[in-house]
DNA sequence: CCAAATTATTGATGCAGATTAACAAAAAAG
DNA sequence: CTTTTTTGTTAATCTGCATCAATAATTTGG
């Protein structure tokens, strides 16, 4: 299992993290300099245990350098939903650290390797340096829109869909942080995992990865996936990988008062696409963006 | 139906907006000055039409006056996906303005009012005034939670449960600006709406709240809902409301390079809850934050 | 105020996926 | 290398909710 751990990029000590930050807007060397010390000693979480992210004034941000981890939420009924799996790049104390009455907890699902910062002590940076404010929000803005995918795949995906979906927004994650190849890589889950994240019991999970491989979209070789037939297996999935514009350049640099924007022929209120967008039981496709 | 448009706060130019920032973090009127010279004239959206939000450089961000919506998704399949329930207070664009491929649609399920701005001037605003970066990342933060709780309710809680739940939470959202009575509310969406926001049917949706009501939680009038019973209401459903801490205020103000911070205690790796957070069919009750 | 459209309600039938229960295969631990 | 623990696999049975269908009540709009 450790061709998981292959180390490729993001495991200098300004890997993983400032390259997801890079992914929204440039930062100059002074600027990351910043940011750098503001990190604790690198820290390390055992497998099975739980990452904790007090909330109030000792609540931090927790930057993944190495290893995989699961946000979830445990009813009284017992069940746990797994709401989000961690992976290198991402950040732990998004929601937790907002938080008053805190509700998600984080477990890590191999050792993992974490760069600490103290929450108050980032949003001291922010106030100093705006464009580490604006990177906190692109960087919510991405968790909530993985958040909203997997709604829809929850809400109104068949089984066999929902697993598909997962390999391949798992697989993409992790290639896009260079922990895949192009069509194959270690799935850092057990099916267990995949359960409580899906919404799905264990045997079925079971069932459909079955049925994919009989099917010829994937090969399993253990937890090894390779995706034989990838674009029927999107297809399936409607699949959509979670692409982010960058943080547009200010466009007068600075100081200058922008004046009221008079009204141009904008946004809202359109015909909408022929049809009720609300129709009764089915719906046509999709409308416009948001 | 009327009851609904009670109009209490958030009429005014300036209502619920600027009140939702300012559950983050204080401004000066200055500030919201600044924040006033971007906002197009008011907007408004007719019930069934689509609120649109186009990304790349004409993305922008809509304030909700008045009126309420429904970000979703729709499948292949035909099947549609209600991701969240936009009421007074909230924004439009948080996800749809930050995607390049752009896939998620809103719609008016009543008129409405917006407050228009194009996200480049809000930016250049955050470049010049940090707060508004900051305010960005915590509204961001706010939509995620909210999210994260749909995947539990989706994933995790029977059709009564989910049905309370949403009740519940949208009672509360709507409470908080100003919008409904302590214990009771007009419903602002058809069963339709909740089924597509719930992953349910039509028919059962109507089961459910007819069970809702024969039990005596509930007490249902058109579509005027009153908590009879909000404790037991709230214990079936798992409710807990949403509430984020505030911005935290900058230790010292500005420009002062803050020092490496030494390793504490902290953080991190620690026995768990007992036994192994990742029991195999159910779990132990929730563990700790995040 | 009437016609059309939308929304709510109720019932009968079927299936996707839960549940339970073994057992096999791998990892981990010693 | 052996024991223990975790993970994966398969099968039999049961059920919650979808689906389909039809009708009643409301709302909207001309």
């Amino acid at each position: 299992m450790q061709g998981l751990t292959r180390k490729i990029v993001g495991d200098r000590w300004d890997g993983a993290f400032v390259a997801r930050l890079r992914r929204y807007i440039e930062f100059s060397a002074s600027e990351i300099n910043d940011l750098r010390g503001l990190l604790e000693v690198e820290h390390s979480v055992r497998k099975r245990r739980d990452v904790v992210v007090e909330g109030g004034s000792h609540a931090r941000l927790s930057f993944v350098k190495n290893g995989v981890a699961a946000r979830y939420k445990v009813l009284h009924n017992g069940k746990r939903q797994i709401v989000n799996i961690i992976v290198p790049g991402d950040v732990i104390g998004l929601p937790g650290s907002f938080l008053d009455t805190t509700s998600f907890a984080v477990v890590a699902l191999t050792d993992m390797k974490l760069e600490v910062c103290a929450l108050d002590d980032y949003v001291a940076l922010a106030h100093r340096r705006p464009k580490f404010g604006l990177a906190l929000s692109w960087l919510a803005v991405h968790e909530a829109t993985t958040y909203a995918e997997h709604i829809v795949d929850i809400g109104r995906r068949t089984a066999l869909e929902r697993v598909a979906h997962f390999l391949l927004e798992i697989h993409d994650r992790l290639a896009a942080v260079g922990r895949a190849a192009a069509t194959e890589f270690d799935l850092p889950v057990s099916q267990e995992i995949m359960s409580d994240a899906l919404g799905l019991s264990v045997p079925h999970i079971n069932r459909m990865l079955a049925e994919l491989r009989e099917s010829g979209m994937i090969a399993l070789a253990g937890r090894h996936v390779s995706f034989a037939d990838i674009k029927r297996l999107q297809q399936l999935a409607h699949f959509e990988p979670v692409r982010l514009t960058r943080i547009p350049a200010p466009s007068q640099p600075s100081t200058i008062i922008v004046p009221k924007r008079p009204v141009d022929r904008t946004t809202v209120d359109r015909p909408a696409v022929g049809r009720p967008a609300v129709a009764r039981h089915v719906g046509g496709r999709a409308a416009l963006a948001n």
